[in-house]
DNA sequence: TAGGCCATCTGGTCCT
DNA sequence: AGGACCAGATGGCCTA
């Protein structure tokens, strides 16, 4: 851009205004009494050149006046602002300075750039109250967006009501489980639960990946337990392997539940006991009528029953006591040796099983059972 | 106390 | 012109 002119003839003038203008500048922002002495000069304020050096932050620590006292939007000028302004009819005729020479008009430096209003009374309530009401609708768009990500939340993997996953963790995590489905129909055979399970939590953070896979190992255990007490085998037909390896099952695990696989009996009480389509037909927040399950629903991506083939194929019963994950993301071997499901929650290098740091913070971790969309084409892959 | 997460405010841009 | 959307700034809260 171009300097004006006239810069060579006002320099001076402004260079020596300088600190008179600071300390003008000064009492003017410290003392809200003088708000009008702000709003006459605001214009002035706007000049690019005065601006240069200052920061945002600067205006703002420099200014003591809250939102409830002025508009900063004027105070800092924007052309938006102003642009705004521009267009109310009133007050044509109150442009705030007029073309003029040259020279520096008295005290003041020569402003440059589009005309600027006064900002009179009237039309600082106006800017202020246009201003609230934006704050009102971005409010609730900002509102309506975290309602769609606490639905979103209810329906990957895992889902906790005290330990929500995050918003960025949340997007991660239904990525991953679309990818993981689609992965499913596309390939058309079961898929490696390690290989499910870190594609789950592919760019997860450590504790998100905590989450995820604590709460699938859960579910593995209790339907390994389960699969123990009933048929004391764990060959034979494998019903339970699906993306719905108990029929339904929506459990919720509390903490003791979590800790004994003698619960998943209660747990899959919780079967059938809401219907999806409840959950998504008005779009807001879903309602569950259920008493027995008051906790969302979600799809039915609980892989207990992968881990159920994984046991028929390689692991003995016995062996399951030994059975760890390691998780190690993002770098778990691919080259692992096919059988060895180490799996290790985090850098704690805990094995075993489920480790209390990774569970217990999560008494009311869902395990997701619940019909979705892929659900019928799952479902009838699985048992054809 | 630093860092992460979040809500809110704000100004800019685009669209209807 | 007004609303939607976006991104930056800011401050509060929480946790390791």
């Amino acid at each position: 851009m171009a300097l004006p002119s006239d810069v060579p003839t006002i320099w001076p003038g402004i260079i020596a205004e300088l600190p008179r203008s600071a300390a003008m500048l000064t009492r003017l922002f410290s003392d809200p009494s003088l708000l009008p002495e702000v709003q006459k000069y605001s214009g002035w304020m706007d000049d690019s050149e005065s601006e240069d050096s200052k920061t945002k932050d600067d205006d703002q620590e420099h200014c003591p006046l809250g939102d409830d006292d002025l508009d900063d939007g004027d105070l800092r000028g924007s052309s938006r602002a102003h642009s705004e302004i521009a267009g109310e009819d009133e007050e044509e005729d109150e442009i705030e300075e007029e073309d003029g020479g040259d020279e520096a008009e008295g005290d003041r430096p020569k402003k440059r750039g589009p005309k600027k209003r006064k900002m009179t009374q009237a039309r600082m309530e106006r800017s202020k109250v246009r201003r609230q009401k934006a704050n009102a609708r971005e409010r609730t768009r900002m509102h309506d967006l975290n309602s769609a990500l606490d639905n979103l939340r209810k329906v990957v993997p895992c889902y906790s009501k005290t330990q929500k996953l995050s918003k960025i963790e949340t997007l991660r995590l239904a990525k991953n489980y679309i990818w993981a489905l689609s992965e499913i129909l596309r390939n058309g055979k079961r898929p490696d639960v390690v290989s499910y399970v870190q594609t789950l939590c592919k760019g997860l953070s450590q504790p998100t990946t905590n989450l995820v896979a604590g709460c699938l190992q859960l579910n593995s255990r209790n339907f390994l337990t389960e699969q123990c007490q009933e048929g004391g085998r764990f060959n034979g037909p494998n019903p339970s392997f699906s993306m719905h390896p108990y029929p339904y099952q929506c459990s919720r695990l509390s903490g003791s539940q979590c800790q004994s696989g003698s619960n998943s009996h209660s747990i899959r009480n919780h079967a059938y006991c809401s219907g999806y389509d409840s959950v998504y037909t008005g779009g807001g927040s879903p309602e569950y009528n259920s008493p027995e399950y008051e906790g969302p629903l979600s799809p039915p991506v609980c892989i207990n029953g992968n881990f159920s083939l994984k046991q028929q194929e390689s692991v003995s019963p016995a062996a399951e006591k030994s059975y760890h994950y390691s998780m190690h993301y993002p770098a778990l071997p691919s080259s692992r040796p096919a059988g060895s499901h180490n799996l290790v929650f985090g850098s704690s290098g805990v094995r075993g099983g489920v480790h209390s740091e990774n569970v217990l913070p999560y008494h009311d971790m869902h395990l997701h059972h619940e019909r979705a969309p892929v659900y019928e084409e799952l479902n009838a892959f699985f048992h054809n």
